[in-house]
DNA sequence: GTAGTATATAGCAAAATGTAGATATGGCTA
DNA sequence: TAGCCATATCTACATTTTGCTATATACTAC
């Protein structure tokens, strides 16, 4: 029960599913998905931190970056939700939106203020 | 995005879930999901009502009662979800219990008073 | 009409959640 | 070592959601 409820309540945000449905074009570090959604970093990292409790992103570290990717090994409950929010969405204007921005976002010249 | 953001929100609750998981064993009306519950049967008319408005549950009037069920001519997308939510939480020890009390449940008996 | 029943709604207090700003951590680089 | 960068955590505050009690609505039986 504390399982499910977890994953659905990570659901439950308009936020949160930006980001899942950006993470189906690409893995993406937080610096990316914080320029795509337009709000603090720090609401980024709590978002992200709410996902992978729930098991439906992985982390990986790279370098200087967290990258985060939609899960893959985990439980067929959770690919059978993964699967029914790829379905979804697709068509809602503010997903597109940030789907073409996710797609010219990169991290090299976002994050970096070094180069 | 609204739509699929109140179904989301519509799962994120432990009594809700229950509620779903209780209409997978036959449709119920309020007092039978009331009793199994044991919460005050206005924050249960309030779930329903939640439910309803995300389209998981149909709802009809037959006599003095209203019946709900799971929805079944809704769109692909909730069809799934619930499909999804049928695979899941039948090990669950409240929703175990919550199924035995659903089946020995009976409307005649509990809600009317007159008899 | 009145009385009784099932369900829905309103109003309120408590708990949970989202956000931003400030701060902490950990790694890289000079 | 010191400083910078990306990310995570902490704090404070506003908003939303939950549950309850009380009340309203709608229907039925008399």
């Amino acid at each position: 029960m504390r399982h499910v409820e977890k994953i659905f309540k990570a659901l439950a945000d308009r936020n949160r599913l930006r980001i899942l449905k950006m993470l189906e074009t690409r893995p993406l570090c937080v610096c990316e998905i914080t320029a795509v959604l337009g709000i603090a970093q720090s609401s980024v990292s709590r978002h992200l931190g709410i996902l992978r409790e729930a098991g439906l992103v992985d982390d990986i570290k790279e370098g200087q970056w967290m990258i985060y990717s939609l899960a893959r090994g985990s439980d067929d409950a959770t690919r059978g939700i993964i699967a029914v929010i790829k379905r979804w969405l697709s068509d809602d204007p503010q997903i597109k939106s940030d789907r073409q921005k996710t797609r010219q976002v990169n991290r090299e010249q976002i994050c970096s203020k070094t180069r």
